[in-house]
DNA sequence: ATGCAGTGCTGCAAAAATGCACTACTGTAG
DNA sequence: CTACAGTAGTGCATTTTTGCAGCACTGCAT
């Protein structure tokens, strides 16, 4: 396996490039949350940064992609927890076990915090999510090709990769950034449980209630 | 219901505008197809509409919105067909007999197809489509929330929305652009089948094959 | 036909994003 | 120590995207 998943930054090199990624990355979440997205420039960004502007481009796609670089940590970080579990267990259930997994770490990391609280403030924010998101979904259907010995353009990865993707993304939105790790793990498991049931009409719901 | 699903004109301004709409989108497949899409620019596509770049971006958010101007309009379709399913049907069912009623229009559709195939030589397209698809996905979340009589931030209804919008994603995909209506909606059945089963491991999966 | 309100279209300036070529430094081999 | 390959960072030109303000036309009322 030539995934290095440890961050070790074993030369000079690699640490800079490390340092750079992360001091955008930081640079962008402060100033989004000092003055809101739209007051801030690439620019100011960069300066804050240190590098210039055609640097940021190099590491972000985009403006905002800077703020969403734990998306794409996590991506690579969900296909190496995805391939690590037993193959004994059903694709969905590796997911839920990967996703499991990987969600305490998320919650203790303070910059990752921020960024929830971000998204929160800024809803504009989460439409440019989707393409992170969009990102992470391909990759673990992938994953899940390989670990069912389907093709990749098979219809099955591509649907219990997605479902995951929605599970996560639901379960993250409905979470209070505030609350406990408990509760996120809680909504995940309850949301896969939904899946996993063939997302029959929703549990509490009582039919002698019109909702008009 | 304030809805007016009717396309038509009603004035001649409302008739000039879907007319540049058309214009636009149409112009953009065009020379989408001959050219590539990073040899067509902004310019080259208002060049042909006969309108300013400027006109350009107040119909379209971004370059390649114009290609999938047919995504949005399925949107508003999609949410009048959910809300005029019966409401016995529960929310997947409903979600599954919508998206069928609505397919059979679109692959009649030149422009659909053309763009289809589109989508199929320029991979990096798809990638951008995602952002209709996260448009659709809340409006059908909240059509779904209005039939079940839950709040629109509630987890299922945007479960059983991302879920679907996973689907149809999932079978214009795989399938042949030039192939029947009837393939297609085949596939979508049988991907609903899937979900409704709860995503369990691969169908057609025979263990004997392992499928390298 | 005349005047008014609403708004579609446009030009302009600034910011965001991309391709290309160049510099400077890192890591490695001699 | 020196030479070399690889590549992060940069500057520049071009394209994409957005905010703002003005012009022109439509739809409506008089």
């Amino acid at each position: 396996m030539a995934a290095q998943t440890a961050e070790a930054a074993q030369g000079l090199r690699e640490r800079k490039k490390l340092e750079t990624r992360s001091a955008l990355r930081a640079a962008a979440v402060r100033l989004y949350l000092e003055r809101g997205p739209a007051d801030v420039t690439v620019h100011d960004i960069c300066e804050a940064a240190g590098v210039s502007p055609r640097t940021f481009f190099n590491y972000f796609e985009t403006k905002d992609d800077a703020v969403f670089d734990w998306d794409n940590r996590l991506t690579g970080q969900l296909v190496d927890l995805l391939t690590a579990r037993p193959a004994h267990e059903a694709p969905l259930e590796a997911l839920h076990h990967t996703l499991r997994t990987a969600i305490p770490a998320l919650v203790a990391d303070a910059g990752w915090r921020e960024r929830r609280k971000l998204l929160g403030a800024h809803p504009e924010l989460v439409r440019k999510l989707v393409h992170s998101n969009s990102h992470m979904s391909e990759a673990l259907s992938d994953a899940v090709a390989a670990r069912t010995g389907l093709s990749a353009d098979a219809l099955y990865p591509r649907l219990v990769a997605g479902a995951a993707i929605t599970v996560l993304r639901s379960a993250i939105r409905a979470w209070d950034p505030e609350s406990s790790t408990e509760e996120l793990l809680a909504m995940l498991d309850s949301c896969f449980a939904s899946v996993a049931a063939g997302l029959p009409e929703p549990p509490g719901d009582d039919p002698a209630r019109p909702g008009g």
